[in-house]
DNA sequence: TCTATAATTCGCCATACATCGAAATATAAT
DNA sequence: ATTATATTTCGATGTATGGCGAATTATAGA
């Protein structure tokens, strides 16, 4: 029940599920959805904690960046359902496709570019 | 995106999820939800407020009484793969089938005395 | 080694939420 | 009509959560 409830917790909050939506097209580093979401990346940062935790993300460090992407197949089917559940409810709605544009620009952008913009507002 | 985070933040409280899981027996009344859970009535009721904007339960009134159970077949997808969700991934664990075990007994006594047991104490 | 930097952790604040008891509402029984 | 009662609403209180900036950590580059 605690896990369970880590996910439903995890998926409490809008900014979590649009992260979530946006990883449907890879892997992202924190800067990339620091960027879509418009939030501190402190906040990014835990929410990632959140997602993580609840066991929806999975975490690859290389180097200074931090890339984070879906839970994969070997994710226990509670995960699993969940995430499909996520996609089906709100995978299309007016804020996902918003993201999925403003994704594709972000993902234009290089990381260490992308970086640099964050610093100075 | 409102309505799949009604759904989750109901989806929150291990007490409105224990709820749902009863639900499965068939329509329970709100005394006997009180009973199972042992919390005050305000707190239930307020619970089931909760369930039914998310339209994961409905509401049948008879007297005094009121009913609630499940969303049924005509609820939108969204609802029905959540309350399948919440079956699957915690439907069998231990405090489930505890609950199971105790509303047997409690869906023995009489309504009218269950309620006045409750004001007793 | 020293500096720069991507990300995280920590401390703080404002808001949201769970809980309760008391008051209000609505219906049944007398 | 009046009383009893099942449920809901309201108001208060303590706890949890989201947000930020500052400090910290870990890694890359000079």
């Amino acid at each position: 029940m605690k896990e369970f409830l880590s996910i439903t917790k995890a998926l409490s909050d809008e900014g979590r599920v649009r992260i979530l939506l946006a990883l449907r097209e890879g892997e992202l580093c924190v800067c990339q959805l620091i960027e879509l979401l418009a939030l501190a990346p402190s906040t990014v940062s835990r929410h990632m904690a959140i997602l993580r935790q609840a066991g929806l993300v999975e975490l690859r460090k290389e180097g200074r960046w931090a890339y984070y992407r879906l839970a994969g197949e070997e994710a226990p089917p509670m995960v699993r359902r969940a995430l499909d559940w996520v996609v089906e409810s709100v995978g299309r709605n007016a804020r996902a496709r918003e993201d999925r544009r403003r994704l594709k620009e972000i993902l234009r952008i290089d990381k260490e570019e992308l970086c640099k913009l964050l610093k100075e507002g």
